[in-house]
DNA sequence: GCCAACGTTGGC
DNA sequence: GCCAACGTTGGC
């Protein structure tokens, strides 16, 4: 079992939409970083805590679980996408998507406690300039933000 | 809206 | 392979 932290912006597609939609493609992530977790290492199972970013109120809002593992993210061969990229080929694509079902609401976690808290001084959210949309969350750093903040 | 911290592109 | 210029992320 792994454990994962997607960023997603409220604004295009928040916590309460995976909620109503109970099912959803995890596309139009475009970073290599990002795209090789999703790629080689996301597995079915894996839990993923939701990320709500570029908002008033960054921090994590939400539990998913992964329903299905990689396959080429659709939105690259579309080319009314935003996400359409012309360098992808259905031989070759470039981008990765998995598929998340909905778990759970959390209250809340806001990003400012979790900064503030020095139990997770060392987690790659907190990281200075860390900006990675799909990232790696250890089980202790998991269990112990449920544990202290839900 | 600002801007620091990245990431990507492309000329050389 | 270097690096300047440009684009993006995301907190504040």
């Amino acid at each position: 079992m792994q454990y994962w932290l997607f960023k997603t912006e409220p604004d295009e597609f928040s916590i309460n939409d995976l909620k109503r939609k109970n099912n959803e493609v995890w596309d139009g992530i475009r970073n290599y970083q990002a795209r090789n977790f999703l790629r080689d290492q996301v597995a079915l199972d894996d839990l993923v805590f939701i990320y709500h970013s570029s908002c008033k109120e960054p921090g994590i809002v939400g539990i998913a679980t992964v329903i299905k593992t990689a396959f080429p993210d659709p939105s690259q061969f579309d080319a009314n996408s935003k996400y359409f990229d012309t360098k992808s080929t259905l031989e070759n694509p470039r981008w990765f998507s998995v598929e998340l079902q909905f778990v759970k609401q959390l209250r809340p976690i806001p990003l400012a406690k979790l900064k503030n808290d020095q139990q997770l001084a060392s987690m790659l959210l907190i990281q200075k300039g860390s900006r990675l949309s799909i990232q790696p969350v250890t089980k202790s750093e998991w269990e112990y933000i449920l544990k202290t903040y839900s």
